[in-house]
DNA sequence: CTGAAAGCGCTAACAG
DNA sequence: CTGTTAGCGCTTTCAG
């Protein structure tokens, strides 16, 4: 089943590969009749353009490439779906690289996606830091769009959610339902998803409690440390647990549980993401949500436009406001009692 | 930034196109001396070989599709994960199609990796039906292996897990644990995960219980579905809930909690696929874990076979055995009273 | 409006 | 061992 070129559709419909190009491409005028022709033509041979050739000439291959440090990591299945389907939208293709957390293999898989030619690049860094170099230097290369995390200032456009005022949603409903000894469980790290949101936390928590932004313990985004940090709180007595993502509340949760602990009637727990999980957990976890639906139809958008005509201006960072989400983790206590 | 050719580096090492290309990509012998001063232009110029021009010129891209039918179903990310590291390993790129669970869009999907050129495909069939047409047209003019589901048999190569195996895994479990009256929560369809998972608890359930094949209830494959058959099931009062995948174990044991059942202490509960929340769950919920890295070895392998130069050969189905990872849903009764 | 022809960057005969 | 040459399939001047 030797493969249909432009040149036996030319043949069939007695044209040249020109012509067979511009009606196909619409490039160009062309005759109705040729191209009535051109067209029966093409479908009855079943011609199928060829993207190598394609890309060749055209030095755009309509993929961009997706890197990511964890496909793992429950919060990005529901950002690559997304993603594939906002991109798919606009015709293109997307090649995906995982990276296992590895900032050195990350620098390989984006070496290996710019020597495919992928006509720009949609990474989430899986290193605040060590991931910089090669982010840098594929940005300059090709359009780049961060997402979720950023990698130091000035690398690339960006879009991630606003974690300062995700935060802020949590604080203000535990303020709006009596708690007042809030605690905060986060993480070590640079990241914006560690640093901003304890920022955030140690900026708002004090109107809550003047003591509450010093009532915080930092380890990593796991299940395992939302536990651990429970051991080293609970006996501090805070009747509100602000956790830094959702795997920790989870693990805030259990162990509060097997403690004894009512939550929420003693306790309150919130996380942060809205994973699938966070809705399972048994009371469900409030939880800040993060509008990924928005999150990659910006970043789409903001790549769509550096790859169009006037794809020149300034940097750009965006921050989309989340949405809080109230679960049973966090019910007001009275309606409990 | 022009890009830098062959030609470039041809004129910067003072020999020809053809020399460069032999020795970077070491079809043949080449004198060492030229290697290496080729070697340094492109070095020196950062030559980067085109994709898009070998893809033309060579008739094979370096890239496979893979297709499925949700990201966001917990167990497919593991396995995405797996089967990109295989590949990148072998040195090609991957380009991921979601399809939303929805044939139609599937089948565009596929026709739009073939019309890439993509060297292979990797699908995981959305629809055990509908799926079939689109699939067996692609494995007509590319390898394709299916993976995880299958779509009607003589289809293309496949690769699973042995489910009839993971289920007889968990009765054998059950029964060694003293339980004696199971009931199995499954789901419609004639996709493998649903059918075999059935059938299995069908025909080896009968050793526990003359009467425990008949306490069935099916639905889907989801949380919401396990909550519901607890309140079909559970005033037959069995001793062990037999779920056909984790979603619907995770519904099972919540309801259950709900309702005030003892898990394990009065009823254990099993899961199967050993996706994340199984193992958050509290008691973490014993299941049947898929070799999911062997699963994409496989897969990656049964590829690689097909695309070699001997790649005929008889169409294959494979089944790779599960482990049963047993947790705190089904411990001994009497070890907990 | 249409055709002829020149490549995009690379590889593979085919000569030397 | 190395250079010359002819395309892979497509788009796009440039003529007509």
């Amino acid at each position: 089943m030797a493969d249909v070129t432009l040149r036996d559709v030319a043949r069939a419909s007695g044209c040249s590969v020109a012509t067979v190009s511009r009606v196909l491409a619409g490039t160009r005028p062309v005759g109705a009749d040729t191209a009535r022709r051109v067209r029966a033509a093409a479908a009855s041979l079943g011609y199928r353009p060829n993207h190598a050739a394609r890309a060749l000439r055209n030095r755009a291959t309509g993929t961009v490439g997706l890197v990511l440090p964890q496909i793992t990591n429950p919060f990005y299945p529901a950002l690559v779906r997304e993603l594939t389907h906002a991109l798919h939208a606009e015709g293109r293709a997307v090649l995906l690289a995982d990276c296992d957390d590895d900032p050195v293999a990350e620098a390989e898989r984006i070496e290996d996606l710019l020597g495919r030619r992928v006509d720009a690049l949609l990474v989430i860094p899986a290193d605040e830091r060590r991931s910089r170099d090669a982010v840098a230097a594929a940005a300059a290369r090709v359009p780049l769009v961060l997402l979720d995390r950023r990698c130091g200032p000035g690398v690339a456009d960006s879009v991630a959610v606003d974690n300062a005022a995700g935060m802020a949603l949590v604080l203000e409903h535990l303020a709006a339902t009596g708690r007042r000894r809030p605690c905060f469980v986060g993480a070590h790290g640079t990241a914006s998803a560690a640093a901003e949101r304890r920022a955030a936390y140690a900026a708002g928590s004090g109107a809550l409690d003047a003591a509450a932004p010093e009532r915080t313990a930092l380890g990593d985004f796991s299940v395992a440390w939302g536990r651990a940090a429970v051991d080293a709180l609970w006996e501090a007595r805070p009747d509100a647990v602000v956790c830094a993502n959702d795997l920790i509340a989870i693990g805030v949760l259990q162990r509060l549980q097997e403690l004894g602990a009512d939550v929420p009637g003693e306790v309150a727990v919130t996380g942060f993401d809205d994973i699938p999980m966070a809705g399972l957990a048994a009371p469900g976890i409030t939880t800040v949500r993060q509008p990924v639906a928005e999150l990659a139809a910006e970043a789409t958008r903001l790549l769509a436009h550096r790859l169009g005509a006037d794809g020149a201006g300034p940097q750009r960072a965006l921050r989309l406001a989340p949405d809080l989400v109230v679960r049973g983790s966090s019910a007001a206590p009275h309606v409990r009692a």
